[in-house]
RNA sequence: CGCGGGGUAGAGCAGUGGCAGCUCGUCAGGCUCAUAACCUGAAGGUCGUUGGUUCGAAUCCAACCCCCGCAACCA
């Protein structure tokens, strides 16, 4: 039932992880369940969701760790992918589609939006000094340069930054330099790059945040703003490696595309793969030109300025083409039928560092917990649940387990919980196994119709923490309503005030439930099994490639449960976590 | 003086000009339908520091102190 008569479009980029790893708790606190709780309600809502990702998989990280482990880069791809996979659909996280960067489609897309900018003027080349280890064959990215700190004397500074005095440095700076690769001695070789001319499109930047950026959150958009107050400078577009999307351009043999240009594009080339999956080509033009369609990008703090200045600034150089013949001739997208230029980001609800004993998570150094870990021991609902709840939306959180705790048992297990199963046992044991047949409560009807009001509100300005504040607010209510009534007493001698109080409990254990769907959808699913009602949703049908994710049964709006109808037999929702 | 965020009760946080709030924890009481869950009340704060603007400042301005993030392919 989809009682939405003017669906709005809602165009969902999640930040695309890095195909080296597991996924870990810092990436669940970042974005990957706020992303999900967002299309949820939209779906939910009845509105057309987008929500696209893939697995990052180039770059050096990747050669050297396949190296490492003595696997190809491709396996070790491979076998990341399926491990991210395997996390999302444990969690239920849902997308339209969730593709990779190794895909034909991707490199094709890529190389258009390349050609494009090149041609324009906005990509231009030019040679540098790099350090080269000639030990492994290959040019060092500055970190992998140790050497001694010029201002400090520390022997261990990198090619970038002095761990020890903190001062930043630039790679020709360090005295004695050393491979952190092979320990040997690298010795510095020309080489030529294309590099991204952020300089020439800072104006369009600059104007477009200005009249954009109103409603991101504060440290987004001051720090946007901050990195375009501090001049932009071009950036390198391509490196020195052989696994990635190779340059398309004669004489660049060798070389490939930087990953971070690359794989942004891919918000665009899964886009166009999901149009084509459904068998419309075309449809993706639907979210990418209708200047009604919304885009929000799901990401995380060290991502912020690929999604407010490179990847904005790549649409806006790539838009060109549509006012050029020669170039929308040249250079059409699979699918493309419109030349209208492609949307913008509307909005970049970047989270900041989940940290952990004191620092954030990495890969690098293996600090971190896997979501595995986390959903193993917990189960999908509680995970979700705490990462909304304590996210770092405004600024750096601890991870601590005695939040996660407190969170299950005093908010989940006994605020909504507990609520739930007192309401479902008492009417299945007083009455009959059926809600009984009552008069509303005005105050109890009010309350669930303005708690989905600003729920709903909170949810799209992805203010997601105070969302389900309110919702655990209307769970607070819902237990003194129940405490106040004491049906337990009128059981006894004033039969139809208990009929009252419970069809009014059941109403408010619906809400909640309805209510709660896009943050916990599998105890959802299995309250909609106790109040007997159809729920086909799975909640973990994760990566449906097919069309739109089908939609679901309920709706936004607050639709009474009638009185008389059947329960099945109550069961726990959410356990409690002894300690 | 690189850019940015934060500093509010024991802990975690909300609060952007009008009586300092929420959750947990602590203490006391109530209830017994419920997952020892639920409800009521109490204690607990110099809102980082100093100065300024204002009838009025946690909130606006200035200076300073402390914590954190951002340069690399770190979410």
């Amino acid at each position: 039932m989809n009682t939405n008569s003017h669906p709005e479009k809602i165009f969902i980029g999640v930040s695309w992880p890095y195909a080296s790893d597991k996924i870990h708790l810092g990436h669940l606190a970042g974005q990957y369940i706020a992303c999900d709780v967002f299309a949820r309600y939209h779906r939910l809502k009845g509105n057309d969701v987008l929500m696209v990702s893939g697995s990052d998989c180039h770059g050096t990280p990747i050669l050297l760790k396949a190296e490492k482990e003595n696997i190809s880069p491709e396996e070790l791809v491979k076998k990341s992918h399926k491990q991210i996979l395997e996390t999302y659909k444990n969690l239920g996280l849902l997308y339209e589609n969730y593709t990779s960067t190794m895909t034909e489609n991707h490199k094709e897309v890529v190389h258009n939006i390349f050609l494009v900018l090149k041609e324009r003027g906005y990509l231009y080349e030019s040679t540098s000094q790099q350090y080269y280890d000639m030990k492994v064959n290959r040019f060092l990215p500055d970190r992998y340069v140790i050497g001694t700190c010029p201002e400090c004397g520390n022997t261990n500074a990198r090619g970038d930054e002095c761990p020890k005095c903190g001062a930043y440095l630039s790679v020709e700076d360090l005295i004695n330099p050393r491979s952190t690769l092979s320990d040997v001695k690298p010795e510095l070789r020309e080489t030529r790059h294309f590099y991204l001319d952020l300089k020439k499109l800072e104006p369009k930047l600059d104007k477009w945040m200005k009249e954009s950026s109103k409603n991101w959150r504060k440290w987004v958009r001051e720090s946007s703003k901050g990195w375009i107050r501090g001049g932009l400078k071009p950036r390198a577009a391509t490196r020195d490696m052989k696994f990635g999307i190779e340059v398309p351009v004669d004489g660049w043999e060798g070389k490939v595309i930087y990953v971070w240009i690359e794989a942004v594009i891919g918000y665009l080339s899964a886009a166009i793969e999901w149009a084509q999956n459904i068998g419309e080509p075309s449809k993706w033009e639907d979210f990418w030109k209708d200047k009604d369609c919304k885009h929000f990008y799901f990401i995380a703090g060290g991502n912020t300025q690929f999604h407010t200045i490179i990847w904005p600034a790549e649409l806006m150089g790539y838009s060109e083409k549509y006012g050029d013949d020669t170039l929308w001739e040249k250079y059409k997208l699979p699918g493309e039928t419109k030349g209208e230029k492609l949307n913008l980001p509307f909005d970049v609800p970047s989270n900041k560092m989940l940290m952990y004993k004191g620092r954030k998570m990495s890969k690098g150094d293996s600090h971190m917990l896997t979501a595995d870990e986390l959903y193993e021991k917990y189960g999908a609902d509680l995970t979700r649940f705490f990462f909304i709840r304590f996210a770092p939306e405004n600024h750096d959180r601890e991870f601590s387990w005695d939040d996660l705790v407190s969170t299950n048992n005093h908010e989940l297990v006994a605020n909504i919980g507990n609520f739930v199963n007192r309401t479902l046992t008492f009417a299945y044991s007083k009455f009959n196994k059926t809600v009984p047949n009552g008069q509303w409560d005005e105050g109890v009807k009010k309350n669930i119709d303005s708690t989905f009001k600003e729920v709903g509100e909170c949810i799209e300005e992805v203010k997601l923490t105070k969302a389900l504040q309110s919702i655990l607010k209307l769970g607070d209510f819902a237990n003194k309503y129940f405490n106040d009534r004491a049906p337990w007493i009128d059981i006894k001698g004033n039969k139809e005030r208990a009929k009252d109080t419970l069809f009014n409990a059941i109403q408010l254990t619906n809400a909640l439930r309805i209510l709660l769907r896009p943050f916990t959808p599998f105890g959802c699913k299995k309250l909609s099994e106790l109040l007997n009602i159809r729920d086909e949703y799975d909640a973990n049908d994760v990566l449906v490639q097919k069309g739109l994710v089908e939609k679901n049964i309920d709706t936004w709006v607050y639709e009474e449960i009638e009185g008389e109808k059947e329960l099945n037999k109550p069961e726990i929702l959410w356990e409690k976590i002894e300690i």
